[in-house]
DNA sequence: ATTAGCGGGGCACTTACTTCA
DNA sequence: AGTGAAGTAAGTGCCCCGCTA
C-alpha cells in the first residue's frame, strides 16, 4: 500500500437497493472478480448531520483543517448519531483550494469526491458504536442478508462498514482472550517452575536421608505401606497377582495427590 | 457422482489516520 | 505546539465453503 498517488487498489461498493456488491478492483485475487468502475468514492461520511446538533458535538479539529468534525446525538427511541464531515480534497487539481465537504445527509446518501488513496479515517460516533456493541453482544458474527443490512440502516452506515467493524471487533475480541490466556499460561508455567523446585529440593533430602539411615518403609509400620491413604483399601499378597493393582511401596511408589486424582492408583 | 468456477464471508496482516497523554 | 503510543477504520490477500453448470 503505501501513498501510491495513483492506485486502483480499494474496494468498492455499489448500493443497490438493499444488496450492496462488494467488488475489489484487484487483479491478483483470482477469487475476486476485477471491476473497472470509474468515480469511485469510499465511504468517508459517518451519520445524518443536523443544525442544530452542530455545537454539541464532539468536534476535534476544526474544519478546515481539512479532517472532519463529528457530532453525536441521539435522536428518537435508538441513538442515531448525528455527523457532520469535513472533508479536504488533497489530491485535487493541484491549483485548487482544499475543499471542504460538510455533509447534511446520511452516510450512505453521501459521495465526497476524492481518491481512493485520500483514505480519512473516520470515528464512529459513541451512539453508533454502542449499537454496534450491543449487536456484537448477541452475535458476533453477522447473518449477511438480514443483520448486517438491518443494522447498516439503522446506523446509517454503508454495509461494508457494518461488516469491517464486526471483523476489527472479532480481531480485537481474540488478541484480548489471548493476551489474558498467555498471562494464564504464565501463571501456570512459574507455580510449575515453583513446584519443580520444591520437588528437586525434597527429593534430595530423601537422598541425604537415604544415605544416613536405613529406608524409611523399613522404619514404618506394615499397615501404612500397604493402605492407600485415598481409598483404606489394604492390599494383601494375593491379590497382588490379580486385575486390581497393589499398593506397596516396595513395588510402585504411590505419590498421593489430593488435586489431581486420589484414587488413580487404585 | 464428480469437478471446476464463482461468489461471498472470515481471518490475518497491514496501513493510515485519530486521539490522547 | 510537537511527539510518540495506543486505538481503530479500512485495504489486501488468502482460505474455505456452498452453489451451480
Amino acid at each position: 500500500m503505501g501513498n501510491d498517488s495513483v492506485s486502483n487498489k480499494g474496494t468498492i461498493f455499489l448500493e443497490l437497493g438493499l444488496s450492496s456488491c462488494m467488488v475489489e478492483n484487484n487483479s491478483t485475487n483470482p477469487t475476486k472478480k476485477p471491476c473497472n468502475i470509474l468515480n469511485f468514492d469510499p465511504a468517508l461520511t459517518l451519520a445524518l448531520s443536523s443544525d442544530h446538533d452542530l455545537d454539541h458535538g464532539l468536534t476535534k479539529k476544526k474544519p478546515d483543517d481539512g479532517l472532519y468534525r463529528q457530532d453525536s446525538v441521539s435522536v428518537g427511541s435508538s441513538l442515531i448519531s448525528v455527523a457532520s464531515v469535513c472533508v479536504k480534497r488533497e489530491r485535487e487539481v493541484k491549483s485548487e483550494e482544499s475543499k471542504r465537504v460538510i455533509s447534511t445527509t446520511s452516510q450512505v446518501e453521501e459521495e465526497d469526491d476524492y481518491s481512493v488513496n485520500d483514505r480519512k479515517k473516520l470515528r464512529l460516533t459513541k451512539a453508533q458504536s454502542a449499537l454496534l456493541e450491543e449487536a456484537f453482544k448477541h452475535h458476533s458474527t453477522l447473518n449477511p442478508q438480514k443483520q448486517k443490512q438491518e443494522l447498516a440502516r439503522e446506523l446509517k452506515l454503508r454495509p461494508r462498514q457494518v461488516e469491517v467493524w464486526f471483523q476489527n471487533r472479532r480481531a480485537r475480541t481474540k488478541l484480548k482472550q489471548t493476551e489474558v490466556d498467555c498471562e494464564y499460561l504464565k501463571k501456570c508455567c512459574e507455580a510449575l517452575k515453583e513446584e519443580n523446585t520444591r520437588l528437586h529440593k525434597e527429593l534430595q533430602e530423601l537422598k541425604a536421608l537415604k544415605l544416613s539411615s536405613p529406608p524409611l518403609y523399613m522404619q514404618l509400620p506394615a499397615a501404612t505401606l500397604t493402605r492407600c491413604p485415598s481409598c483404606e483399601r489394604t492390599a494383601d499378597a494375593t491379590s497382588t497377582a490379580t486385575t486390581r493393582p497393589s499398593f506397596t511401596m516396595a513395588q510402585k511408589p504411590h505419590f498421593f495427590n489430593p488435586f489431581t486424582n486420589p484414587s488413580a492408583a487404585c
